[in-house]
DNA sequence: GTGCCTCGAGTTCC
DNA sequence: CTCGAGGCAC
């Protein structure tokens, strides 16, 4: 059949009936998905046809139709490009917003690395070009593929696109064997201004057209796009480049790759600011768009050293330019209810352009924002505070969320009237309190609010949790709404099968359902009666308890059974724990000028040890935060949790409806150090206490501040102490510095 | 007690 | 992406 032939063996009467089936194919598929939002086909074979698609239209340009599926930017649920996944994580960047903030940047390396505020550090210096993050993968001095940033950590094949793009080579001449070049793609103001005065369509900036044109499935356009590209780092490599970060950007110019002709090496804080000011003055005419000046430590040694945060390298920042803003009418402040409880006020927006953008919603925060003060009660825009009907400013944070930054109070009718933060839920009428010390309202209708139990829900099915596929955002709301076969606790999406089929299958009948979506929807929710415990537990919706809390709960207990016993038994504890706080917290109100804190301890123990918790909910309670990660916060947050009757009831349902429920992988031991606990004393000579730390953990080491039975290994450096002797005491390895290096292998 | 550092929660637009 | 807050080290 032709519809499965290689392209390159179909003629040309069969591509044109091929390319016909498929454009009709493809837009009944866009129609499914975005008018129901129930896909009619899965995402796979969709991108299958899309490929199709363009592959013939490569081959037989002139075949291609007026209403190519390939033209449709932004049609697509997903595109066709094959995912990639990046052997060097691509980072992303602090920011750093002023000059204090760069100051802030510097002293963190220098006390991070040892070296005395005097010290010569050099940086390099370059602008940060506004587009998009590319990885060219060359191996033996051939381009391999070239893949977009994505995520991080997995981007998307569009090799073929970058090929078109003048200033990537396709091949080099003595590159080391594999070499992963990074850099930005981006298009000229004035190549932008062409494109959007010729081509069929307008964008909203170089940015947009530079990301639209490169995610084009057929190259031919992309090649038609006046496209650029600066190198600025590089990944994953078979051999370093040079010994510092300017050399080995010199190299990949040499190599052929374009670099910023304003990139410098600075030593120090002032010669970076004087850069930047440098760079700033430019700005105007440099032809492209930057967004500010990205500063890294050059030495790549001690880029090493200094390692990474949890996202970000500690060795580079990007100082930004000041947000672009806008002003505009705020119309009206609406509250939306979180899965929390939370109520978030939100500005709606007479439409403005901002960078770019067209903005309508921005974020107003909290009451406090909204009056004009920070958490602290200080003023943070000099007591003008936010009213329905104001002209406001708006700008970008991080030229992504969209915030009021400043109201025009001159512009203010005269019957304009300060907004009164409510103080029941606009959804289910419960009262909204705003706990003292909290900064946010809080719904208290618990499941009671649909608001709070539907994204409830949406949290439930979102991606670190039960991920269904099928069943998104937009499903819950319509399920969660339905009469026939509502959905209105987790247990009813595991039900839902049974109660289709009581119902004689109507479901496969309603809109946006067809037969095929209905079965495997089913599929996709069957699959997951076996889950593993990490995601049951975060998708349970417990406020505190997020994906990393959830692997530290789950690697504790092993099982669910586990941790809802602990948890029942540590119930008397987590009770006392809070008469504990509130008498503290008012013998604080009332010893707060007098300063006598040994009274709010006094008043605090009074409560806790009177009469002393049972023995077995104290060692429960003891063992709970006693896990790293978990504290008194989260621990009662959770025991409360599974104490409702209502919220337990609903959880037991859910676990009858699961089959199997699977504990946590061990953590990997590739490191001799991985799972040890260990402790560092006495004064380190090879590195900073910080950098020994944070080493260890990247190992999968545990790092404690004193020494226990538990600690496996105490590294004694110069002049060590009493934790040497206490470890002696117990019977903990003792082991030097240069021992502790060679264990973890240098 | 103070000051990181991370995690959790909420948010917008394409 | 940002803010607030929890947890923990100094």
């Amino acid at each position: 059949m032709a519809s499965d032939k290689p392209v390159d063996d179909l003629t040309e009467a069969e591509a044109q009936r091929a390319l016909a089936r498929l454009a009709a194919a493809i837009a009944r598929a866009n129609t499914a998905y975005h008018q129901a939002d129930a896909p009619e086909i899965s995402d796979a074979e969709y991108d299958a046809l899309k490929r199709r698609n363009a592959a013939i239209e490569t081959r037989f340009p002139s075949l291609k139709r007026t209403d190519s599926p390939s033209e449709q930017v932004g049609a697509a649920p997903s595109d066709g490009f094959g995912k990639i996944r990046h052997r060097v994580r691509m980072l992303s960047l602090a920011n750093a917003f002023d000059a204090g903030d760069v100051g802030d940047f510097d002293a963190g390396i220098r006390r991070y690395l040892g070296l005395s505020p005097d010290a010569p550090l050099t940086y390099a210096a370059e602008p940060k070009i506004d587009g998009l993050s590319l990885s060219l993968r060359y191996e033996d001095g051939q381009l391999v593929y070239a893949a977009t940033r994505g995520d991080g950590e997995t981007g998307e094949n569009v090799t073929a696109n970058a090929l078109t793009i003048a200033q990537i080579p396709q091949a080099l001449n003595g590159a080391p064997a594999v070499l992963e070049v990074r850099g930005e793609v981006y298009m000229s103001q004035a190549d932008f201004e062409t494109l959007n005065a010729t081509g069929g369509r307008t964008f909203a900036n170089p940015r947009n057209a530079a990301a639209g044109s490169l995610r084009q499935l057929d190259a031919e356009i992309t090649r038609a796009r006046p496209l650029s590209f600066f190198a600025y780092a590089w990944g994953d490599l078979s051999e370093p480049l040079a010994a510092t970060q300017w050399d080995s950007l010199q190299r990949l110019a040499s190599l052929g790759f374009t670099i910023n002709p304003l990139t410098r090496r600075c030593d120090g804080v002032a010669a970076l600011l004087a850069h930047y000011q440098a760079i700033e003055t430019a700005r105007p005419d440099l032809g492209y768009d930057i967004d500010g000046v990205v500063y890294k430590v050059d030495d790549l040694a001690l880029q090493s050293r200094l390692g990474m945060r949890s996202t970000t390298p500690r060795w580079a920042i990007a100082h930004k330019f000041p947000a672009e803003t806008a002003w505009t009418r705020l119309e009206s402040i609406d509250i939306q209810v979180g899965r929390t409880g939370a109520l978030s006020p939100v500005a709606r927006l007479k439409p403005v352009n901002v960078g770019g953008v067209l903005v309508s919603n921005a974020t107003l925060h909290n009451e406090d924002y909204i009056a004009g003060r920070d958490s602290n009660g200080q003023p943070i825009r000099e007591g003008r505070d936010i009213r329905e009907g104001d002209w406001v400013q708006v700008y970008r944070a991080g030229d992504v969320i969209p915030k009021v930054a400043d109201v025009d109070v001159g512009r203010r009718l005269p019957d304009s009237v300060p907004y009164v933060f409510p103080d029941i839920c606009p959804d289910c009428g419960s009262a909204a309190v705003r706990e003292p010390g909290d900064s946010t309202h809080r719904c208290t209708g618990g499941l009671v609010c649909p608001a709070q139990a539907v994204e409830k829900l949406k949290h439930f099915v979102s991606r670190g949790a039960f991920d269904i596929e099928g069943l998104g955002a937009r499903q819950i709301e319509m399920f969660f709404a339905d009469d026939l076969l509502p959905i209105h606790e987790p247990a009813d999406i595991f039900t839902l099968a049974r109660r289709d089929a009581a119902n004689l299958g109507k479901l496969k009948n309603r809109d946006g359902f067809g037969d095929r979506s209905v079965a495997k929807l089913f599929e996709a929710i069957d699959e997951r009666r076996r889950i593993p415990l990490t995601r049951l537990l975060f998708g349970l919706g417990i406020r505190h308890l997020g994906e990393v809390a959830a692997t530290d709960l789950a690697r504790h207990y092993g099982s669910w059974e586990a941790l809802a016993r602990a948890a029942d038994m540590a119930r008397p504890a987590a009770e006392r724990h809070l008469a504990a706080d509130a008498a503290e917290t008012e013998e604080r109100a009332r010893a707060a000028e007098a300063g006598r804190r040994a009274e709010v301890k006094k008043a605090r123990d009074a409560v806790w040890d009177n009469p002393p918790v049972d023995a077995a909910a104290r060692a429960a309670w003891d063992d709970l935060v006693g896990i790293e990660g978990v504290g008194a916060v989260l621990a009662v947050s959770l025991v409360t949790a599974l104490a409702q009757p209502r919220e337990r009831a609903s959880i037991d349902r859910l676990i009858g409806e699961l089959s199997d429920i699977t504990p946590p992988e061990a953590r990997a031991t590739d490191s001799a150090v991985a799972g040890k606990t260990v402790v560092f004393t006495g004064t380190l000579t090879r590195m900073t206490r910080a950098e020994a730390k944070a080493r260890a953990e990247s190992l999968g080491a545990k790092v404690a501040g004193s020494v226990s039975a538990k600690t496996d290994f105490l590294i004694a450096g110069e002049g060590a102490g009493s934790k040497a002797t206490k470890a002696a005491d117990l019977g903990v390895t003792v082991i030097d510095e240069d021992a502790w290096i060679a264990m973890i292998g240098g």
